[in-house]
DNA sequence: GCCAATTATTTCAAGCTTAAAGTTTTATAA
DNA sequence: TTATAAAACTTTAAGCTTGAAATAATTGGC
């Protein structure tokens, strides 16, 4: 996915903004996690789960999660283990429907995210410097636009 | 890195960027990853590194391929072992310098990528399709301005 | 109530990924 | 020379990831 295209024609430009973007995105991503790793030794895939359950005190469903993250049931298992074992989330069994469990952060993880977030938010702001806030909103709403156009199909 | 940003201020926009870029990539490829196993039964690592290959007649070396893909060395041997055990690629140790070894597509390899790739390529445009190819050239441009930024330091 | 289908989740095997440590070969320089 | 460092690569351990199979609980039709 990140070599040039082997041929000319009508789609030709839409391959190498898929190229373009994926090695902008696995660029950005791999520093990222770097950082994450020798600042604050965790790691992206804990860092996403945790600031999903940040935006919902009230805790999320496994299924919710993995929706919500575009990974596999079985990948947040793994993840949410993790996290519980290091005492960062809890996981709820419910009276009203014993299948599921609600996640969420304890107060130890809340404040661990948040320290965490805040430094997140300067790194990216760094790694995308070269886009003025102009640029951003810009190119925002085109990312908006293509991904309506034919995510959540059948 | 999948949710959204936890505060306002002069950063937000670029949280807001890094987040659907990351969203759109990550969509993009699973989608991909999907189709590539379903149809041709093989995955995108494995793909990324023929296509790296393909444009390479004389081969490439380890490390090459490494910094190309922007993944780790321990990586590409993996993915090469495999494709070596499948007979699309080989490994070709050097006079020159034996530490290290070509990496060449077999003509089964360059033929099977060929293959691949030319659907691949209809299907980038087809999942690319909300973006006119006059759009995916601004964004590619954008894409590759703001990368040159900071890229490649140290 | 009972059984089949559905839903939520976990488990599993295979493969991908990284960072760090190890091996072999080549280059440097005293 | 001949140690010493550097370079190219592989190995390893831990964790991430998927798709498929397994488990457990709920729902719906009879």
């Amino acid at each position: 996915m990140v070599a040039g295209p082997t041929s000319t024609g009508p789609g030709k430009e839409r391959l190498r903004l898929w190229i373009r973007l994926l090695r902008a995105s696995r660029t950005i991503e791999a520093e990222l996690r770097e950082r994450l790793k020798k600042e604050f030794d965790t790691t992206l895939p804990r860092f996403d789960v945790m600031a999903a359950l940040y935006r919902v005190p009230e805790g999320m469903l496994m299924s919710d999660l993995s929706r919500f993250l575009l990974v596999s049931n079985g990948n947040v298992t793994g993840i949410v283990d993790r996290l519980v074992s290091e005492g960062l989330v809890t996981r709820a069994r419910r009276n009203g429907d014993r299948r599921t469990s609600m996640v969420r952060l304890t107060e130890e993880g809340s404040k661990a995210f948040a320290r965490i977030a805040a430094v997140h938010e300067g790194w990216v702001g760094e790694l995308l410097g070269g886009v003025s806030e102009e640029e951003a909103k810009r190119l925002t709403g085109m990312l908006k636009s293509f991904r309506s156009n034919w995510e959540g199909r059948e």
